[in-house]
DNA sequence: GGTCAACCTGGCAGTCAGTGCCAACACGGC
DNA sequence: GCCGTGTTGGCACTGACTGCCAGGTTGACC
């Protein structure tokens, strides 16, 4: 019991570790000036035991934040079947834009690093697609569950709906910040959800 | 002139060429199960040149189809900024959707293999994800220019949300063919653009 | 018909991502 | 102190991709 917990501790403590070492290389020099024995140099441990924590160098910028994300999960799960999916989605993305409080708080410290180096590197906005694309996917299973649909391309189209806003939104937030002006993350989300709703002008 | 449209063929028949072999290998044996080697190999050149071809293997799988971007390109030069965009963006893909002719026409045979092959392989959706994120991309900037907006935010909203409604339609389509079911894409594809254009309920 | 220049091609050698395998090791439970 | 489980690192290997160079092709031009 308390074993399993302390490994799992542990293993989140060397992800973050390497994490910020990947982090901080790419910021440096570049995710193809990178190598991963480079990373692993930084974080203290073997290549070989690099890809016992990630699958990619690019997945070791992305690692996933716990705590956020395990609100996200609540949120999800309370998700009710009686109002408009859309609606209930922003929701739970601007609660999670919220916590991010444009970039002072942890998680946004870190997404904001994140993003702005996405904005540079191809080959990190790939690994980034294929991270949401799983967890939209999983997220289209619960939604259809949920409603009992026969049929998931609504609940697919709202998903990726609501997930190009918040797309949009953050890497605009990012860009912004990159060229040193102030954008509010929550007002661009709201403007970008408004837009979603009635895109014909 | 004439030299550079002569070489200009021979270059999009070899594409051609090695982009069938390269469908050949990875239906037969999946794209994880197929090396750059075998792909040179049954399409009768070496490594190297295949690198010359194809920045990696899974683009191979993604020969743009000549005409129809063609087309396409002609359509949306033609947009006009006193119409709502998003009409004008739908009206466009409705157009090549159509011409895909329920994968009877040349285009839609093709297009119809590659979805398939998407469905089953991560590897090719990755690529082809990078691929649209150029396209879309270029074609943000064709409208901003278009509406003199100072600001992308809306373009791109818009274009994203067009790009969701055709490739999940397109995905759709291909997955109920694979499964036997006959699915009219242009039908699903309506429907899913009205889906997006009141997301709620 | 021969020469020139601009490509196109293939081979070679090299870097680097990513994986399977095995041996050493850490550590909590007994 | 011993055992089982899980973690780590080294080794060797495959395979993607690149730079470089040495032929070969081909159309253009005299």
């Amino acid at each position: 019991m308390t074993e399993i917990a302390l490994r799992e501790r542990r293993r989140r403590q060397t992800e973050r570790e390497i994490g910020d070492a990947a982090l901080d290389l790419f910021e440096a020099g570049g995710v193809d000036g990178t190598t991963v024995d480079d990373i692993a140099r930084a974080a203290g441990i073997s290549p070989r035991t690099f890809f016992r924590y990630f699958p990619s160098k690019e997945r070791a910028a992305l690692v996933p934040h716990v705590e956020l994300d395990e609100r996200v999960e609540a949120m999800l799960a309370g998700l009710s079947a009686d109002r408009p999916l859309l609606d209930q989605l922003e929701e739970v993305w601007r609660e999670v834009l919220l916590a991010l409080d444009d970039g002072r708080s942890e998680a946004g410290r870190l997404l904001l690093r994140v993003r702005r180096l996405m904005r540079a590197e191809p080959a990190l906005r790939l690994a980034a697609a294929a991270v949401d694309e799983e967890r939209l996917d999983a997220l289209v299973g619960h939604l259809v569950r949920l409603v009992g649909a026969d049929d998931d391309l609504e609940p697919r189209l709202v998903v990726e709906t609501a997930g190009v806003a918040v797309r949009v939104s953050l890497d605009r937030w990012a860009g912004a910040r990159e060229a040193g002006r102030a954008v509010d993350l929550l007002e661009t989300y709201a403007q970008a959800c408004r837009v979603v709703r009635s895109p014909g002008r």
